[in-house]
RNA sequence: GCGCCUGUAGCUCAGUAGGAUAGAGCGUCGGACUUCGAAUCCGCAGGUCGCAGGUUCGAUUCCUGCCAGGCGCACCA
């Protein structure tokens, strides 16, 4: 909220400071080309906001820290701007600079924040984002990890949007390849088991030494496929069932098995609260259209002829030189057979979205890709280089989740078909516990998910903390109605009597909001978020355990009146929260 | 073997681009409901920030080397 004015402070007092006191331009400029580091203190008799800024500028300065501290805190002190804004600025410590907000100043942005919509600062330069996350494999039911980089790239979407940005999320869909037919595979041979005319040796020639997808699904798939007519056309049933496994019959099988499994995807993620903009199939990188040559084909041609000898053709493959950026050996694009690698298919797809005019790319994976990233870092590179524009791609990883119950964890494995699904979860702990849970920790380190304790109505899930401080200004609201308590308007002055040193930390905190939504979307980050929607909701219930709000005597009406837009403000806040989590706010629970 | 990530209180984790006395929650123990919702609040205890060096006025944070755990190193996807 008041970042930008703040730090314009700074960079005022350190360039003024600095003509007067002779200070070298070449130490102040990198630091203030920066920008100006600002602290949230967490101790209050620091300030409300804190920089070691000075002690940056000592050492290239030949100065002391706090005999620079003292030229800048002058400086913000002769500049009028600060008039209004600040009510104290001092140095502490080894040369910190704190400041403190003036009480009118923050009961100016209290009431901006009981009558606004918008609450919170937009980015200087908004930027046309695509978010890619998700994009599991349609080769079975969504996880508990696809789980975390949903919840994650859902809401790191919310914020970025929140903050200004353009976003279109994306979910990418690998449809094409040796995984699909084994789907189908899979399925065509449940689909025999059903008929009684499986075989062990006919499932040795389809899928080899191989056990193919063996989850509870594939056979459930191949039932839908008996049941109806509909799923099969006539001819290709009857190769089914007499067990002719043509290419049409392979086709077949997988497009159905597909399909039903990307729609429970959708459906888990529809419910999950988390919905793209769009679904990107693999497969149309691979088909020609109108006698054009597939996409795929296009660019790696195109690289091969334009990225001066970083994609080239040796032993009759094409060749992506990663050797130049670490890699032990070079990638192959395109193999010997004709066909492209799942690397290829990658470039083509952060081509179209680079051709698409985004400026930046984010791709959210799971941490086990990780090897990838120096790989699609360089492709982007030069594939921006082709488009002469600048794009940057972030690449998240998101670490992996251990499922938990009861401090005893829930053994996985994918390959035997056996592992929580998504859905199960939501099913057993609801929505917004989930997606809180997931949430609380960052996608950096790995999760302890405990179905248990996410269920459980305690400290140990925070999400209920957090709502609870929410339907408790609800309550307390309506029991303002019940005795007749008027409430419309909140000026300033009708706020002037927050006059609590507790208030004032409150008031504080729901100042920093911005700022820490700003970083988020920054940092490409949501943890900060939850944490934050902690502390702020711990605020307020030790504010309102140690303050009564409603109160019948004439005399403590205006601090009542003050309370009451204090609390709403607060509920505001952790309502906006909750929703760039994903998280419903109930007025009661 | 090479590379990436992680190692902070009994447990799960924060710690914002070196900086102010390293913070929460849970768990343990002990307190607080005739008053707006006790799904809450208050207090006590708990740390050589994996180990050893180095850079610095200052290192949990940066560098090097070890140790431990996880993951990745296909003409697979």
């Amino acid at each position: 909220m008041f970042e930008k004015r703040v730090s314009g402070l700074f960079v005022r007092a350190v360039l003024k400071a600095g003509a007067s006191e002779g200070w070298s331009e070449e130490v102040l400029k990198p630091v203030l080309d920066r920008g100006i580091r600002l602290e949230w203190p967490k101790k209050e008799e620091f300030g409300d906001i804190s920089t070691p800024l000075a002690m940056g500028l000592s050492k290239g300065l030949g100065k002391p820290p706090r005999i620079i501290a003292e030229k800048v805190v002058q400086a913000i002190k002769d500049d009028p701007l600060s008039q209004g804004l600040l009510s104290g600025v001092d140095i502490a410590g080894p040369g910190y600079i704190n400041l403190t907000l003036s009480f009118s100043f923050l009961l100016k942005f209290l009431e901006e924040t009981i009558l606004s919509e918008g609450l919170t600062e937009k980015v200087s330069h908004p930027r046309k984002i695509n978010l890619e996350f998700v994009s599991a494999n349609p080769t079975g039911p969504l996880h508990v990890g696809h789980g975390r980089g949903a919840a994650f790239g859902d809401s790191l979407a919310r914020i970025l949007r929140e903050a200004g940005h353009n976003v279109s999320t994306e979910y990418y869909i690998n449809d094409a390849g040796n995984q699909m037919n084994m789907l189908g595979k899979s399925v065509y041979l449940a689909f025999r088991k059903l008929d009684g005319t499986f075989s062990a040796e006919e499932k040795t020639r389809l899928l080899g030494d191989g056990e193919g997808y063996r989850g509870d699904y594939i056979p459930a798939i191949a039932q839908r496929i008996r049941d109806e007519p509909d799923l099969l056309a006539p001819e290709v049933r009857l190769e089914a069932q007499s067990g002719h496994f043509t290419d049409r019959v392979q086709a077949a099988f997988t497009e159905v098995a597909q399909t039903e499994i990307l729609a429970d995807i959708r459906k888990d993620l529809t419910r999950f609260g988390v919905s793209f903009d769009r679904y990107f199939s693999e497969k149309t990188l691979h088909e020609s259209r109108r006698n054009e040559a597939p996409r795929i084909a296009h660019w790696i041609a195109l690289l091969e002829r334009e990225s001066g000898g970083t994609v080239y053709g040796s032993e009759g493959a094409v060749w992506f030189r990663t050797t130049t950026m670490g890699d032990d050996k070079d990638r192959v694009l395109k193999k010997s057979d004709g066909s492209y690698t799942y690397f290829a298919a990658d470039i083509a797809y952060h081509a179209d979205k680079i051709e698409r005019g985004f400026e930046a790319l984010v791709d959210v994976w799971g941490a086990d890709h990780h090897g990838y990233q120096a790989r699609m870092q360089a492709v982007v590179k030069v594939l921006a280089d082709l488009a002469g524009r600048q794009v940057d791609l972030k690449i998240c990883l998101i670490q992996l989740v251990s499922l938990m119950r009861e401090g005893k964890s829930v053994s996985m494995s994918t390959r035997a078909g056996e592992y929580v699904t998504l859905g199960e979860v939501i099913d057993e702990v609801g929505v917004d516990a989930t997606r809180f849970s997931y949430l609380t920790r960052s996608h950096e380190s790995s999760l302890e998910f405990d179905l248990a304790k996410a269920k459980e109505r305690s400290m140990d899930n925070p999400v209920f903390y957090v709502q609870y401080a929410h339907a408790r200004v609800k309550s307390l609201l309506a029991q303002a109605v019940l005795r007749n308590v008027r409430h419309e308007s909140f000026t300033k002055e009708d706020l002037s009597f927050l006059t609590d040193p507790e208030e004032r930390t409150l008031i504080r905190l729901l100042a920093q909001f911005s700022g820490i939504l700003l970083r988020c979307a920054e940092s490409f980050e949501v943890h900060p978020l939850t944490d934050y929607l902690i502390t702020l909701a711990g605020a307020y219930h030790h504010f309102y355990f140690h303050h009564r709000i409603l109160s019948s005597e004439e005399k403590d009406r205006p601090v009542m009146i003050a309370r009451i837009g204090l609390s709403i403000a607060v509920s505001r806040i952790l309502k906006k929260g909750l929703s760039l989590l994903g998280v419903s706010a109930p007025d009661s629970m």
